[in-house]
DNA sequence: ATAATAGTTTTCCACCACAG
DNA sequence: CTGTGGTGGAAAACTATTAT
C-alpha cells in the first residue's frame, strides 16, 4: 500500500511519458479544493513548464469596487489539460483544472482540479486534509502536452517522510523539481543540451517528422525543423505549447526565425472576416490570378515601401529594454500611417 | 572595513465573503 | 455546500543606514 520509494514515484510519472515532474510540499491548512494552489508569483515561468491548452482573459470589471485593485488588468486563465494520477498510474481527466493569475497580490494559483473529475486524492478536500498528516504534491506534463498530478500524503506513502532534497525549479521558491529519468538534480538546460550535444554528435540525419510517435520521411521547407523536433521525441504540431523541457526548440537557416505565428485578435484583421478583411487591406496578387496577398516585412516605425503600412512596438522601451509596467500599453500591432487606421495587433 | 540595526519588499500561508 | 476571487499578515530576504 501507497508509494514508499522514489523511484516507484518516479516511475508512475514515467508510465505517462512525464520527464519532470515540479514537487510542491503543500502547506498544512492550505492547497487544498477550496484554497487554491499557490504555485508561484507569475504565470510567466508556469506557462513554460505546464502546456497551456488556452489562455483567457477575464473582464477587469470584477473586482474595480474594491479598494486596491488596479483597475484595467484583467485577471489570467490558463486552463490545462490536467489529470490525477492515483497510485496504481489510473488517470483520471479533470477537466476544468487551471492556472489562474491574480496578478495584484502578485499569485498564481492551480484551480478547478476537482470539478468534473472522477476521482480526486482525498487528501486534497479541505475537510480531509488534516488525517493526512504531511502532503507532496508532484506535477508533470508529458511531450503531448498533458499534465499529471500525483499526490501523496504522510499517511498513506511512506516516501513522504523520507522525500529526497529537492532541485530549484527556477520558477519560485516552492516548486522543487525532480527529473524522471537519469540525474535527479539536472536543470532541464542542462538535460536539453545534452540531447541536442547527442544529436549533433550523431552526424547528419535524414529529414523526417515525428507523426503519431513514429518517423516518416519528409520534405520540405519546415523539415530541420520537423526533424530536429523528431529527433527529440516531439510529435509535429501546431500547439504553441513548448516542445522539450519547457523549452520551444527552434530551428533556421538564413537570417530569419519565428518565435511565434501570430494572428491578430485585435484592430481590424480582428473584426472583420477573413474575406472582408482582405479585400479591405490586400491588394491583389501580381500574377493576376484573382489572388489576394497581405504579406511582406514590416519594420517598426517605418513604412513599408510597398505597402505603406507601418508596425508599431509601443510598451517597450527601446534605449533600456525595459517593458512597460502597465500590460495594456504592451503592444505589437500594424497601422496604416497615412489614414490612421488600426490593421492588426 | 565590518558589524549591527533598521527599513523595505517579496514570498508564502491563512483565512474569508459570497455567488451559484 | 463548493469553488472563486479576494484580504491580511508573518516571516524571510534584501537594502540601506548607522555604529564600531
Amino acid at each position: 500500500m501507497g508509494i514508499s520509494t522514489i523511484n516507484h514515484f518516479r516511475n508512475l510519472f514515467n508510465d505517462v511519458g512525464v520527464d519532470r515532474i515540479f514537487v510542491k510540499i503543500l502547506a498544512s491548512k492550505q492547497d487544498n479544493d477550496k484554497n487554491q494552489i499557490v504555485l508561484a508569483s507569475q504565470l510567466e515561468g508556469l506557462i513554460n513548464a505546464f502546456p497551456v491548452r488556452e489562455t483567457r482573459l477575464r473582464e477587469p470589471s470584477s473586482s474595480t469596487k474594491k479598494r486596491k485593485s488596479a483597475a484595467g488588468r484583467p485577471i489570467t486563465e490558463a486552463h490545462l489539460n490536467y489529470f490525477w494520477l492515483d497510485q496504481n498510474g489510473n488517470r483520471y481527466h479533470a477537466p476544468d483544472t487551471k492556472l489562474i493569475e491574480y496578478f495584484q497580490y502578485p499569485e498564481a494559483r492551480l484551480s478547478g482540479f476537482i470539478k468534473g473529475c472522477e476521482w480526486a486524492p482525498a487528501a486534497i478536500r479541505r475537510t480531509k486534509q488534516a488525517a493526512f498528516g504531511k502532503r507532496i504534491l508532484g506535477i508533470g506534463a508529458n511531450r503531448a502536452g498533458e499534465i499529471f498530478g500525483l499526490l501523496l500524503s504522510e499517511r498513506d506513502d511512506r516516501l513522504v517522510s523520507e522525500f529526497p532534497e529537492l532541485a530549484p525549479s527556477g520558477i519560485s521558491g516552492v516548486l522543487g523539481i525532480l527529473n524522471v529519468t537519469g540525474d535527479t538534480t539536472a536543470t532541464p538546460q542542462e538535460q536539453l543540451t545534452g540531447e541536442l550535444r547527442a544529436i549533433v554528435a550523431a552526424g547528419w540525419h535524414a529529414s523526417v517528422r515525428n507523426k503519431g510517435g513514429t518517423l516518416v520521411p519528409f520534405k520540405g521547407n519546415q523539415g530541420a525543423g520537423y526533424t530536429l523536433e523528431a529527433l527529440l521525441g516531439v510529435e509535429t504540431n501546431a500547439l504553441k505549447e513548448p516542445d522539450a523541457y519547457g523549452h520551444e526548440i527552434k530551428s533556421f537557416r538564413g537570417n530569419k526565425i519565428s518565435l511565434m505565428t501570430p494572428t491578430a485578435d485585435m484592430g481590424a484583421e480582428g473584426d472583420l472576416t477573413f474575406r472582408d478583411f482582405m479585400m479591405t487591406y490586400g491588394w491583389d496578387g501580381k500574377k493576376d490570378d484573382g489572388s489576394r496577398r497581405f504579406t511582406g516585412v514590416h519594420r517598426a516605425g517605418k513604412p513599408s515601401t510597398s505597402t505603406r503600412y507601418q508596425l508599431e512596438v509601443s510598451g517597450l522601451d527601446l534605449k533600456s529594454g525595459e517593458f512597460s509596467d502597465k500590460p495594456d500599453e504592451i503592444f505589437v500591432g500594424i497601422t496604416d500611417p497615412e489614414l490612421g487606421t488600426f490593421i492588426g495587433g
